[in-house]
DNA sequence: CTTGACTCCGTACTATGGTACAGGGTGTAT
DNA sequence: ATACACCCTGTACCATAGTACGGAGTCAAG
């Protein structure tokens, strides 16, 4: 029992829309596992799980584009590996960065729910307060009164 | 000194375009602190946290509507606190699921630089293997030879 | 008192990630 | 052999989140 799933019974599994799988296809993300005579898609659970990771990365937000390189790093032969070394680690340093926001956020919400079980009003919004690094500057605050 | 910024100062601190500070506003999401006589937007310090939080947010996959529910939580009276109390448990819930996905992500991304590292060709993709879990499952696989 | 950079508002356009048909073929059960 | 649920390709449409643009007003400096 080779569970190959068409990809009605692949949908409905991984509970996604069937235009969905099609439109991955064509973003080259996701190809059927094999096609019967009659042009039918086929699924195995390589498949099934490559799906899944598609829509767990894209949660964590991720582009299709950068979950398609996700999906392509692998160490295929010694001799790229170094070049899949530097992408590995650049996404490490991305994932790292969002998991310090997340945490910073699930704090807030904690102290938040803190604060509201002692009834304790707060009244300027307390998830703001959480994530107060300065990250994303791209420039000074110039302030040469209009110019 | 209490630095108040034109649209074009903030965007460019903050580093978005112009047009997307305009369409947070529309949306609902951040309001100038106060207008001069000719219309000209001014924002202070807590709009430019404000702005920052929703870029941060926004790299964590919530969408622009969860962002609002985000940053309208807080305790304001005890009479709604039940409300706001399960809003941010729920909330919460969500980013520690986040939390764990991100975590086993890199984790898969750690384990593929080890191997990397070590000369070790891993053939199968080893980002897919992290996040096999079953979370997004909605029905079984009935296999049921196409019916 | 003009120039140049900035801003205003309104509307239109774009990119990403799907979703929804239409028109036709397939698979199997009755 | 006909019904019915499923699949095919292709194309059109949709929502979200911006982005660009036109025409006009504003600000400070020279």
């Amino acid at each position: 029992m080779t569970t190959e799933l068409t990809i009605g019974q692949l949908a409905k599994y991984v509970g996604v829309n069937i235009e969905t799988i099609r439109y991955y296809e064509r973003r080259s993300l996701l190809d059927p596992t094999s096609r019967l005579p009659s042009g039918y898609r086929l699924y195995n659970s390589e498949a099934q799980r490559r799906l899944r990771f598609i829509k767990n990365a894209q949660a964590l937000g991720f582009t299709l584009h950068e979950i398609e390189e996700l999906l392509g790093l692998r160490v295929s032969s010694k001799a790229r590996c170094s070049d899949v070394q530097r992408r590995a680690e650049a996404k490490l340093k991305h994932v790292e960065a969002k998991l310090r926001d997340l945490q910073s956020l699930a704090r807030a919400l904690r102290s938040l729910l803190q604060d509201c079980r002692a009834g304790q009003p707060t009244d300027r919004c307390p998830i703001l307060k959480a994530m107060e690094d300065e990250k994303h500057e791209k420039g000074r605050p110039v302030r040469k009164e209009l110019n």
